[in-house]
DNA sequence: CTTGTTCGTAAGACATGACTTACGGTAAGC
DNA sequence: GCTTACCGTAAGTCATGTCTTACGAACAAG
């Protein structure tokens, strides 16, 4: 739910794939786990960590499990992204500023 | 300047401590280093990182150099970001059309 | 009730990376 | 020129996290 939890979720590249295939839609395990050159446990260990991020959900479907892009996990990185982004350009501007003219 | 990059890069607490310090405005790696809990040199490590990541940039003052934040790195996360986003609230909708009526 | 899927968790091996101390290099001040 | 301040890099230690295999639980099918 932190932005700090999804970043150190998103830096793997492996549980990066993993978000980036749920892109496509909703799967489930196994479905993942067949196209990755992983294991399926370390699948769902990699679900569990993008879970508790909220960069994904799950839902019951049998013995399956349907997993799918949670938006919140994405809205608070997003937020904490473009407030940073703000005050970069700010700081870029007055660099830019300070290095051109110098009274 | 890719965006794996930068996630990797703000993945760890500490560096995205120094990257958030520089929010306030450029600063030597000495003053950096002052008021973080670690030593001199792994500051020096961690600004590496991120400058490779394309977050930040130095310019040398005298025997100190200065880092501030660089817009490219973040930029490259934000494209990405947006466009992910994108597709989770379209994803996301379609859930909640799928749990909500079911025809 | 038994069998076969699908999945999560536990335990252990292993690699990756973050931090320290030690050293060398560059610029400023006297 | 000599000393001092500031910084980057190298080598080594140590913790964190990722992967595997093994096991048990939940549900559907027969």
């Amino acid at each position: 739910m932190s932005y700090e939890q999804a970043l150190t979720a998103l830096a793997d590249p492996t549980r990066r794939a993993v978000f980036e295939r749920l892109r496509a839609g909703p799967q489930p395990v196994g479905e993942l786990a067949r196209h990755l050159p992983i294991s399926r446990p370390a699948v769902s260990q990699h679900l569990k960590v993008l879970k508790d991020a909220g960069l994904v959900t799950d839902r019951a479907e049998g013995t399956r499990r349907i997993y799918h892009i949670d938006p919140h996990g994405l809205g608070a990185l997003r937020r904490w992204l473009d407030q940073f982004w703000e005050t970069a350009l700010d700081a870029f501007a007055a660099e830019a500023e300070r290095t051109s003219d110098k009274p």
